[in-house]
DNA sequence: TAGCGTGCTGGAGCGGCTCCAGATCAAGCC
DNA sequence: GGCTTGATCTGGAGCCGCTCCAGCACGCTA
């Protein structure tokens, strides 16, 4: 699979892929006899786990570190589930924020209302 | 109030709060005899209503143009309240996608669990 | 064989902060 | 009155996370 496919399916931007390769977010990418990048499957869903975790507001130093426990192999299944977890707790707090933007939004547009009067 | 304390209150840095002024997201702040800033209860509600949106990601242009609006007065509500309404749907975007990557970080957890077997 | 599409690299640019140097001023202490 | 401490000021550099672009290299097809 190319990169304009991988890019499709992990909602990436080509751009994107190649700087998180640059930067060590990716195990290493196989290239084509034509000097290519081949993305495999798992590669791809590799892509996807980035896409969400960036979303999220990862930094991308942890998700540098999680690529490299990662290829160290399932001695550092502990330590990634770790951060999986201190991730999934991030996401509490995000929906947190969430929520109080919302109250303060329909406070606002509250206002609003009572201003124009309709 | 000063800088200091709208920071405290805000949640903003003092840095961040310079400069978003520089930025023309907030109404024009005073200044005391001595030349620093001053603080208006209505300030300190500003940098609390920006503080909130940055955190759920609205981009400084939006805000910009929040602000400028604001500054019209009131004949410029509907295209305010319209802003508000926009960035509410988009709260409900955001909560989307911390559902998904919360979802896949479940799953993750799940084969750590099962890879571990304990 | 010319053109088109896709990909490559290296580097510049940008949004949104964050940090720092060097100056100023206010208050408290001797 | 001088001295230190602490808060603030401005201007500018630096950083993270992309995003865009120039210039080049392939391979396909008409």
């Amino acid at each position: 699979m190319r990169i304009s496919q991988a890019a499709a399916r992990s909602g990436l931007s080509i751009d994107t892929i190649r700087y998180y390769e640059r930067s060590g977010l990716m195990p290493p990418v196989t290239r084509g006899a034509d000097g290519r990048r081949r993305f495999s499957p798992d590669s791809i869903d590799w892509l996807i786990l980035l896409a969400s975790l960036r979303d999220t507001g990862m930094p991308m130093a942890q998700m540098r570190r999680f690529a490299q426990l990662y290829q160290q192999g399932n001695v550092t299944i502990p330590a990634r589930r770790q951060m999986l977890q201190e991730h999934a707790a991030q996401l509490d707090t995000r929906r947190a924020a969430l929520d109080r933007c919302g109250a303060l939004l329909a406070q606002k547009l509250q206002r609003y209302s009572e201003i124009e009067g309709d």
